[in-house]
DNA sequence: CCTAATTCCTCTAGTCGCTATAGGTTCAAG
DNA sequence: CTTGAACCTATAGCGACTAGAGGAATTAGG
């Protein structure tokens, strides 16, 4: 009945074909079977583990996250302790990261709004990233974050 | 006088001694002189250059948009419009990356929110990524966010 | 001056989650 | 039967680092 070729699975999932082969790649998929010629014939189980996947992506699970909230998920009886801790976790994360791009966000509202469009000599923008006294607050000590295309 | 390591001027700007070789290797930081024994030895303008470049990157400029700022920087006598141009650019890609995340925050307080503690089968959160209709909004095409360890 | 601990060197490979490219094969529509 | 789209594998690249191996230089103490 439902014999999905990559792109279909693609289509109807919104994942990528490369990442879904990527997956696959991954061990985060199981390989489908194959049609005579070699292509992936996919089935509704692999749809709905990548929608799965996809929604959590969404969310900003990491694959390893997913990964054990599958495994979760194959095993109805047991508690969801487990699963609920892994969510906060993420929960915990989302919010630390909020919160830094907020003080970042602020920083770079004064530096954009102290720009007079002169010259680059008084310029507040470069003047804010070469003097780190002209900020108001202390940048936490790690990475901060990086560019999501 | 001020003859730094490579650890002093790590210590001195807050960047990791494989990032400033790292940058070196890019090209983001002029390669010093080295000491007889072919060790780095560096100078006052290269901890300013590092920590122009450290509070860039903590409000979360990419190394390319640095180093543009940084050539700007350069010519004090230009306009500052392309520094301005960048700046805003950032802060509305920042401002991006929080909406979508407080997007996610609503979602994920949802789902551990609505968690009895019961057994998987019956877990909010398998369920949430289990099934997008459950789900209130929908997420938006592209990729969301990535952990900044 | 000598030793031992620390710091430094280069090089390669790994992280995360994909994305892109090259060069070839299969499938489905007309 | 032809055409062209979709598929295949394999490899390399992205950003911005981080980790490790294996060795050389420096520095502090005795």
């Amino acid at each position: 009945m439902s014999d999905l070729s990559i792109g279909r699975l693609s289509a109807l999932s919104g994942v990528k074909v490369p990442t879904i082969r990527y997956y696959e790649s991954i061990g985060m998929l199981d390989a489908p079977p194959r049609s005579p010629g070699g292509q992936r014939r996919y089935g509704p189980d692999h749809l709905e583990r990548l929608r799965f996947i996809r929604h959590g992506r969404d969310l900003g699970f990491g694959l390893d996250d997913l990964r054990a909230l599958q495994d979760l998920s194959a095993r109805p009886d047991q508690s969801c302790d487990e699963a609920d801790r892994i969510a906060r976790r993420q929960l915990l994360d989302v919010e630390r990261r909020i919160a830094g791009l907020e003080a970042v966000r602020a920083e770079l509202l004064r530096m954009v709004e102290r720009c007079s469009h002169g010259v680059v000599d008084e310029c507040r923008v470069i003047q804010t990233l070469s003097d780190h006294a002209l900020c108001a607050h202390d940048h936490p000590g790690g990475q901060t974050a990086s560019k999501a295309g």
